[in-house]
DNA sequence: CTGGGCATCT
DNA sequence: AGATGCC
């Protein structure tokens, strides 16, 4: 509707093979469903005008700057498909409520779930009033900006949040009162309405004899344990009562970027290469934007079965090798195309025996492990890291509001080499999430590398970050004393503040088992307030023509002068600041042997062992220095340490040169 | 029971 | 690498 107003008063629906995957809300109310077949739509409503979207692109960008746009008000925005995204706006909501004068007057924007708004008191819960508040203002900001409406929900964690933001449907926004929590839940038509629980989910819960929420509420927690595990059990039975302590993690860039594509037959391999050629040649083009250089390939069919007919996909990956990947992200896209077709075909080989006949339905092409090219192989903990020219290992960041013992409330500490600008200068940020997600660059900024390389463990100590230098200073004045015991301090101290913080980190300190592994605990997110304040926003159909909204919006302006005048104030990004590019100060040395930001000089001067353990890496043969897949902060900390533990010796051995002789 | 993505857990 | 879940 956005590229063709005009489709704004028809009954609109946007097919993807003989499905119509969504619609706007004239074919709704002519009948027309989500997820209806072609047939049956036409059936419905003869009008219907179709327009074909199986290619995402469009749909994924503007995904992206309406993410972007709200993560310009408060970096903690978690995306939950291409049209919903979390927002924990606490900060924003203690920061008016501190700014609040007493005679200020509360009041509720749009509706309060299961209650007349004029006769809520909003006085009785001022931060959920300011949530309604904020969204309201949120809401008109992706209006004007984007042409975009859509729904949001206020409440006390994402679960909630999610659930209540569907009550009043097109456009508009609704807030859960605590005290209507039971009403929510026990209104659920069915488990599945419970996000998170899936079909498995409930077909398994069924067999229990469980049906309902309430079913669900009231069964013997021992009894889930016994069917789901302790884990998922008591997950599944907080669920039902409303209770989600799950952070708001910032999603950042995506890990993976892939392309599909579905079909009635194909059975020749003469086909699967065309296709595989295709769909390869669109997702370089993505994945050069992206600027990232994936590690790994992946491929994944589905086969057609009489048994098991429609699901049931199966995989394939395999590393890229190195001279491969370079071309990928230096956008040489036709050589690139060249090289991964027989990488993909081999891995094909792998899963259809081709001297057989048979019969796909369905090719997937998928790069991951997606590698920030200033951080060379392993983000976090790398050594190689440290081998850059001109270029300072990047400040580890990490922060969050609050942590366990720091004194001073605002003072929260964030180290980036964007500063984040936010108007009261003692306040600072939040989490990011990955190496390359710098923040206002998630998606198709070229080579939009960010500094932000590691992010670390809670330090129960207030670091300055202006410079990597003071980084250092304060790290050797302040923490040596915390040493394990089996490291010299003479050579800790001449190591990078980076890797003496890592060695600090609970899980160095703890079981020595050298671990890159990142440590960002959910604690410090979610723990900060008793009352969080989460947004959902969901769903969006245009009301204006981009154009016109452009036109509203000077578009002469930069985009951080609607922060100003916007009563939200305070953007955290100060846009140039974050547009500037930081550009790889290091040429990309001709030298095969190396990877083009390590020093050979530098390399020379190693141990031999730790020079052969990085050729290994390099080759793609053995990967020592494996990047760990980014650990959202917020997820089982028992998995990581069971990772962590089980890995140690795929790590590298940096460690040992710490034992005193 | 169809569609193109994504993520997390095992 | 598969299963599951979300949009």
């Amino acid at each position: 509707m956005i590229r063709n107003p005009a489709l704004r008063e028809v009954p609109l629906g946007i097919q993807q093979k003989y499905i119509i995957v969504t619609c706007n809300y004239v074919a709704r109310e002519l009948g027309v469903t989500k997820l209806m077949s072609v047939t049956a739509a036409k059936e419905k409503c003869p009008q219907l005008v179709l327009v074909k979207g199986e290619d995402l692109t469009h749909y994924r960008e503007i995904s992206y700057k309406l993410t972007e746009l709200l993560m310009s008000y408060c970096p903690l925005v978690e995306r939950l498909g291409f049209d919903e995204n979390f927002m924990d706006i606490t900060s924003i909501v203690d920061r008016r409520l501190a700014q609040m004068s007493e005679t200020n007057k509360f009041s509720f924007k749009g509706h309060v779930y299961n209650r007349l708004n004029a006769e809520v008191d909003a006085s009785d819960h001022p931060k959920l009033a300011l949530g309604s508040e904020i969204a309201a203002e949120l809401r008109e900001v992706i209006r004007s900006k984007l042409g975009l409406t859509g729904c949001a929900g206020i409440a006390t964690n994402k679960l909630l949040a999610k659930l209540v933001s569907g009550t009043f449907k097109p456009n508009q926004q609704t807030t859960l009162l605590p005290e209507k929590i039971s009403d929510i839940m026990g209104c659920l038509s069915s488990l599945r309405k419970v996000p998170g629980v899936g079909h498995q989910t409930a077909k398994r819960l069924l067999a229990l004899g469980v049906v309902s929420v309430q079913d669900l509420q009231l069964f013997p927690l021992n009894e889930l344990v016994r069917e789901f595990g302790a884990p998922s059990a008591q997950r599944l039975k907080n669920l039902s009562l409303g209770v989600d302590d799950s952070p708001v993690t910032a999603t950042g860039a995506p890990q993976s970027l892939s392309d599909e594509d579905s079909f009635k037959k194909m059975s020749s391999t003469k086909e699967v290469l065309e296709k595989i050629e295709e769909l390869l040649s669109s997702l370089l083009e993505r994945m050069h934007k992206d600027g990232r250089q994936p590690q790994t390939f992946r491929l994944t069919i589905r086969k057609y079965t009489a048994t098991n007919k429609w699901f049931s996909r199966e995989s394939r990956q395999c590393p890229i090798p190195n001279h491969i990947g370079q071309k990928i992200s230096s956008g040489c896209s036709d050589d690139a195309v060249v090289q991964l077709v027989p990488l993909a075909m081999k891995l094909f080989h792998k899963m259809v025996d081709s001297s057989a006949a048979f019969h796909l339905t369905l090719i997937n092409v998928c790069f991951s492990n997606l590698q920030t090219r200033g951080a060379a192989t392993s983000g976090k903990g790398s050594i190689t890291s440290f081998f850059a020219h001109n270029t300072s290992p990047r400040k580890t960041q990490i922060c969050s509001s609050q942590t366990q013992d720091d004194s001073s409330q605002a003072g929260d500490c964030l180290c980036t080499d964007h500063q984040f600008i936010t108007q009261d200068t003692s306040q600072k940020t939040e989490t990011m999430k990955s190496p390359g997600s710098s923040g206002a660059a998630l998606h198709g900024y070229k080579r939009k590398q960010s500094s932000v390389v590691a992010a670390e463990g809670p330090l129960p100590l207030k670091v300055s970050c202006s410079t990597a230098r003071s980084d250092c200073d304060e790290t050797n004045s302040t923490m040596t004393h915390r040493l394990p015991p089996n490291v010299d301090p003479e050579v800790f101290r001449l190591l990078p503040a980076e890797i003496q913080k890592e060695l600090l980190s609970p899980d160095y300190t703890k079981s020595l088992t050298n671990t890159p592994s990142s440590s960002v605990t959910v604690a410090e997110v979610s723990h900060s307030t008793e009352n969080k304040t989460l947004l959902l926003f969901k769903g969006s159909q245009k009301i204006k023509d981009i154009k016109e909204a452009e036109d509203k919006f000077d578009p002469s302006d930069s985009p951080t002068s609607v922060n100003h005048q916007s009563p939200l104030g305070q953007s955290l990004f100060q846009e140039e600041d974050v547009m500037e590019e930081e550009r790889p100060s290091f040429p990309l040395s001709p030298d095969c042997k190396f990877p083009g930001n390590v020093d050979p000089k530098v390399f020379s001067e190693l141990p031999p062992d730790v020079q052969r353990e990085l050729q290994d890496e390099w080759k793609q043969q053995r990967p020592v220095l494996k990047m760990p897949s980014f650990r959202k902060p917020g997820k089982s900390l028992m998995t990581k340490d069971r990772k962590a533990a089980g890995k140690s010796k795929q790590t590298n051995n940096l460690f040992k040169y710490f034992k005193p002789n």
